[in-house]
DNA sequence: TGATGTGAACTTATTCACAGCG
DNA sequence: CGCTGTGAATAAGTTCACATCA
């Protein structure tokens, strides 16, 4: 039964930001206020595409071009952008290199951060050899798995030792972040290993929910969870098109509750949201 | 370069539900209503531990049990699951198997689904041989990438065509969804031809916001993004830690920005954060 | 009695629209 | 004049709390 000690974090992609409550108020927030949780996720976004246009020789961007390269639209970025401070320049736009610099700081980017794999199945094994991470700085530097097959051989020049040495290597490598990567029953003892090492910041690959003490932050990853939604929207989409197209045929969907079409999906033509923007 | 031809989805992780205003109203809804896109995800989630708890035999969940289970409260499982109909029995909880096959179905998990992954890189190399996919009812039947000395190996079983055969390929064995794991600039090319090919959903894992016409969903999953959201939470916790536990030091609020690098002399531990940027 | 189902209150997030500045 | 920055308006999502019913 094991009721959760201390009530249910969230770890499931959004995760809730601090609760901000009285004890320890806005003492050294001095200009960045609290950060909307969505708008963090998009500040890494737009950091990635400041990169991209810097390696083009930018020097600047408009809210408009940020935006669109970054799949929102200007409004919602200048919104997240002002909760790092006013760094644009109006009628012109933003200084490329000074916001990424921002945006970084903003991330605490600036500390170097040190990447452990739990489990090196398929996809702990891409994990450690994945480029994706070292060139966000984010680089792997210990991995660990049970499997006498594995422990003690290297993976992109890293050995991977076993999941019992949890402790002792991440301290030694100065481990920041953990990747748990096992298969579901596994994870949790993994976990708690990771924390006890002094891990603070876990992505979970495992499908279970991990119970941390609450100075430790989990994300969780869940592919197949990803796909089912994808599978959901198609669906519906499909079930709503049938009812639109063929009219005719009344039993188009089964007749129980067969995802009745969007009523507001009615928008149409392709011209999507009425996003097009001016 | 490239204005997008019709604006931005969202492809986010969380993409916005129809807009759901005035025009059209709840005319053809007669059971299920629209279901909140954070629902939706849920559901899968719930989804998977009711395949648990039936494994472990239980015949019965109360909404208590399942959303521990799942990492949420009760009061929102319960919402969750009443935008599905009501399955519950008043004083008992859900029926594991009806609940069960009443989420499977408004998921959309009753039509069968087929995998396809483009760029067998490290990333896709793992997720070809990804177990939780094919139990939870997405098969990978077909593998692509352009590099000669991966087109016609075989990886679990599946052969590797070159990209140049997506269209073809995909239709021969009813592909329905599409990983895009190749490099950012491929991504957007790759992507089109699994458009070409009728795919609908597709799941990118390429750093690049994929343009698509508006009947085909995309999600992103983004790695690095995740690991950056999570440094960010625990040096936004590092530092008010610091202020909390360290306040003298009446400066701390520097003026303009200059986020005050917290002296790394919090955590105790051997963690690292030594150097402070520059 | 004990857990569901749900309207209503509340919180978070997005969009609008325009003042203000370079 | 063009683009940023932002208060105000909307919309989406969560939590509360309790009527309801097996």
């Amino acid at each position: 039964m094991t009721l959760p000690p201390h009530a249910g974090d969230t770890q499931t992609g959004a995760n809730g930001t601090g609760p901000a409550d009285g004890a320890a108020p806005a003492a050294a927030a001095p200009v960045t206020r609290a950060i909307p949780e969505a708008t963090v996720a998009r500040l890494a976004v737009y950091l990635r595409m400041l990169g991209e246009f810097a390696e083009q020789g930018a020097d600047t961007v408009s809210s408009e071009e940020l935006a669109t390269a970054s799949g929102v639209n200007s409004a919602k970025l200048r919104k997240d952008l002002s909760y790092i401070g006013s760094y644009g320049i109006r009628g012109v736009g933003y200084e490329v290199r000074s916001l990424h610099h921002q945006i970084e700081r903003t991330l605490g980017l600036d500390e170097p951060q040190t990447v452990a794999v739990v489990g090196i199945g398929n996809l702990g094994h891409a994990l450690a050899g994945y480029g994706g991470f070292v060139g966000r700085g984010f680089p792997v530097t210990a991995l660990f798995d049970i499997d006498p097959d594995l422990v003690g051989i290297h993976i992109n020049g890293i050995l991977v030792d076993h999941v019992r040495d949890i402790a002792r290597v991440c301290r030694e490598r100065g481990v920041t972040i953990g990747l748990v990567a096992t298969p579901g029953p596994a994870a949790q003892s993994v976990c708690d290993q990771l924390v006890a090492a002094g891990v603070r910041c876990i992505l979970n690959f495992a499908p279970v929910v991990l119970q941390v003490p609450p100075q430790v932050e989990v994300r969780k990853v869940d592919l197949a969870v990803e796909l089912q939604v994808l599978a959901f929207h198609v669906a519906r989409r499909r079930d709503s098109e049938a009812a639109a197209r063929v009219p005719l045929d009344g039993t188009a969907g089964a007749h129980l509750a067969a995802l009745p079409n969007s009523p507001a999906a009615t928008n149409g033509h392709g011209a999507v949201n009425g996003s097009a923007v001016s």
